[in-house]
DNA sequence: CGCAGATTTGAATGCAATCAACACTGGTGG
DNA sequence: CCACCAGTGTTGATTGCATTCAAATCTGCG
């Protein structure tokens, strides 16, 4: 696409695409004349919220998201952790309405994209649609993986598995330094998004602590010992399909 | 498609895709002309294993299956359970290998549909892809109704929300007779797919039965008091999409 | 008839929740 | 600049839900 110019938004999205399928010069010239709608959220804030019926999808450039359910208790459950370049809510083009909501859990900058917009696109180029599609049953996967978290391993364990996911995600994404990730999680979120409360989570991080497995002090989080974590988590990455591209048709 | 016999297979493919959009006759035609390739399974066997790449895809036509994974402690967490004209394992066709297995919970009839099939299918009737797509969308909105069920419930709550949720699929394919259903769920698997022991799930449901919410005999479960049911869970069938076809576009 | 799996019951243990209080932090407004 | 305050993190004591261990009964099935 010489001489065109592209937004650092689209450049995120393209990004993302690339990661998820092979693409040809035709689909990435869809992709990058998606009309976005540019926002800015403060940490805290509602991006989306249950029940709403959505017309537009956003792709998160910038800053981090959770994705939560209330229930009428007024407990929480945490269901994901979004990274810059994920596009959480792109299930509100086939569903509705929305039965969770997301919100920022940093300053975010986001891009929404119209339903109508993607929808034209994944006509033009069909490939487009089958790497979202593909986003879209990685985040099924992560489900499943914090499911099984969250329904058979123990507190310590629950937290553990936590930690391991994000690090790798966000070493994807190079947003690690030397084995620490800066990402504000309270111990209340911790606790939310593995079924504990805040006070049993500090405990359990303590012990971590004491252990030797990671240091964190305020907010940033830092993995001292990668083997030992894993094996207490029994985390196994390959459900992130961080290695491989979108497997080619009749492989 | 006048004079074109369709088999038992594709006509309970055909109903589930018109559940999940609005098809044309061309779609339907397509999506009639897929090979299929037939197999029994008994109960308690896997019909895809865990770490497995696979080449095709199932639609279950008769019986149950459930999703699950295993842990090295040997526990095993129960991710979803299937009805008959599900695919429950569409999304091998863009994620591998497999992140979980998924075997049968009662004898099963099953038809399994070449990847390449449906790569061909969703190029001549994109909306069909984008049915199916929908499908996985709403088995990942089931995965979150889960998550907040094991993290956030109490054990009764959380078998509440399992009857509800089965009662309401179940209901939606006639599969139910005056408020009871037949699918021969253990208290072992209740428990593996709420979280809970095979004791106390034991436990929880005579507790149940006691406050006349539920009765249960063998493997036939009746819902005696609907209304006393959904509340203690919370269950909010919305996410179900049970009675909204794909919103269409721009509305 | 015998056996494996499922359900039920009882008792004891323990993990995590709950209740409560205090320290620390960063941001706000007087 | 300091007082205030809400949110977060920490600690201790207590409670209780769910697990674990163990054993008896029941059920379906070969």
């Amino acid at each position: 696409m010489p001489g065109v110019p592209i937004s650092p938004s689209h450049l995120r999205l393209l990004a993302k695409l690339e990661i998820m399928g092979q693409l040809s010069a035709h689909d990435r010239e869809v992709a990058a004349s998606l009309p976005l709608r540019h926002a800015r959220y403060n940490a805290n804030t509602d991006v989306v919220r249950a029940g709403s019926s959505q017309t537009e999808s956003f792709l998160l450039t910038e800053g981090f998201v959770y994705r939560y359910q209330l229930l009428e208790s007024g407990s929480r459950q945490v269901l994901a952790i979004h990274l810059p370049g994920d596009i959480p809510d792109l299930h509100s083009l086939f569903l509705r309405p929305m039965d969770h909501s997301l919100a920022a859990l940093t300053p975010c900058r986001i891009a929404f994209i119209p339903h109508d917009a993607l929808r034209e696109a994944f006509r033009k180029a069909p490939l487009l649609g089958e790497a979202l599609w593909r986003e879209t049953l990685i985040d099924g996967a992560m489900f499943r993986q914090w499911l099984t978290n969250i329904g058979r391993r123990s507190g310590i364990e629950r937290i553990a598995h936590l930690f391991c996911e994000l690090y790798y995600r966000l070493r994807a994404l190079n947003l690690t330094a030397d084995n620490g990730f800066e990402l504000p999680l309270s111990q209340t979120t911790i606790g939310d998004a593995t079924g504990l409360t805040p006070v049993h989570v500090n405990r359990m991080l303590q012990q971590l602590r004491r252990e030797g497995l990671i240091s964190s002090q305020n907010r940033y989080h830092r993995i001292e010992n990668w083997d030992e974590l894993r094996k207490l988590a029994g985390f196994d990455p390959a459900y992130l399909q961080l290695d491989s591209p979108i497997p080619a048709a009749g492989s």
